[in-house]
DNA sequence: GAATTTCTTGTACACTAGTACAAATAGCAT
DNA sequence: ATGCTATTTGTACTAGTGTACAAGAAATTC
């Protein structure tokens, strides 16, 4: 490539070259994953030059982490305050759905700065999960399950009865579906055999939280086996 | 690495390297992605000369392909199995949940030729699809909607009052449940708080059909309510 | 307007990637 | 044994990787 005159016309305004890198390595990385993309993909799909990553992130690891630093605290924030209002709801059911909602919305849309971003954002933490990448693993252990103890914690106030065991796993099956929604966008509509084209955001997130509400809601599982194991264990 | 005595000790019984080849990329892909793993890392990981995996698949991605291509028969087969068995069943929500059963069995155990590699397969298949891989995309699309037709056609002749399209997101849903419960085996046990430390594969299946039983016997979305959402979501 | 900090560029370097290929070896029928 | 084939090895090659760094441009401050 010419680095000279077709550079210049690219980049001819650059009033955040900055928040491009970040845009275009949070595109790159949640579609393709985070060994595929190399700093100089994300260099050219910024408009910029590769020197300028490493001037403002370092290393490629410090440019993810940068990434995850600029998206928990706000979509943490914005969770918490969806639940402190789903909290307020009296009636149970309609509480226990409010809180489902309250997990599920900022992962589909963040709020606050980047339109659309809470879902890229999302799918780029299911990519990064399911490459068991180190720098991902460690933000999301200290960062978000601090969040997941809250709203198990909610779930669980309104469902005494369920053991706070099934609650755990149908919260994170809650995640796993949501991830995946994400990150095959394409595979509902592909399965629905045209029954139902439109499949948008929206029907995902309605979808999802009826189901999820319904997954917490059932029966627990066989009551009797949890105990005999847990007489076993305790005892040894 | 010195290359004659050691690996002449390591490699001194290789009864079958392709074998071995296949086994360590499809561990290796299966935990840290594709791109992240070199062909260099499996040879060494089989015992092996990186030449020898270039001989037996001719490029990586061939390797890949061949790993597919040895599982998705088996486990297709064993499912179709099981679920021809459950639609026997007379009571609806007992072959409901046989149906949903015989779906997840085998994926967490292929009980053909390799112990625990039903698993490990569908732990690849959940990081091949979240990378967004080409080849993988490609014979899942042809190896499995076939199979996914087949249990959502099963499913829909239990639940007749069930919309077609809620059945699809919802088998979706526990699509990807399974996919990250197999991704991230380790924090469910992280986010229970030791109240259930022994979190096993038995458990993981058995929660998750629960869970998808009660999901898929949900009421569906209400058809009228769309309309208003419609108005008010965020992202066209 | 000059000095200084902040950003951007171009290029270079050490390294690893996937793959190709000739040589060496093993297995096996004849 | 003797070929013959299938496999395994060692190595080489090109392309691309992450990152470092000097030099230039822009912005900001005095």
């Amino acid at each position: 490539m010419v680095p000279g005159a077709a550079s210049k016309e690219a980049v001819a305004r650059k009033p955040n070259l900055r928040e491009a890198i970040l845009c275009a390595a949070e595109e790159l990385f949640s579609t393709n994953g985070f060994n595929a993309v190399s700093v100089r993909d994300i260099a050219q799909a910024a408009g910029a030059n590769p020197g300028s990553v490493t001037y403002h992130f370092k290393t490629k690891d410090g440019l993810l982490l940068e990434i995850y630093r600029r998206h928990c605290v706000p979509m943490n924030l914005r969770r918490s305050e969806l639940l402190a209002a789903a909290k307020r709801i009296r009636d149970p059911q309609d509480r226990l759905e409010a809180i489902v909602r309250a997990y599920v919305l900022p992962a589909f849309s963040s709020g606050s700065d980047l339109a659309g971003g809470g879902a890229r954002f999302t799918r780029l933490r299911a990519v990064m999960s399911a490459e068991g990448n180190e720098v991902a693993r460690r933000i999301i252990a200290q960062t978000f399950d601090d969040t997941s103890h809250a709203f198990i914690d909610a779930i669980q106030e309104t469902l005494p009865h369920i053991p706070r065991n099934d609650i755990v796993w149908r919260s994170h099956f809650l995640l796993g579906a949501l991830y995946y929604s994400l990150v095959t966008p394409e595979r509902v509509s592909r399965l629905s055999r045209g029954d139902a084209d439109g499949a948008d955001a929206g029907d995902a997130i309605e979808q999802l939280v009826r189901a999820t509400v319904a997954a917490l809601q059932a029966p627990p599982l066989d009551p009797a086996a949890p105990l005999q194991r847990r007489a076993a264990r305790t005892k040894a």
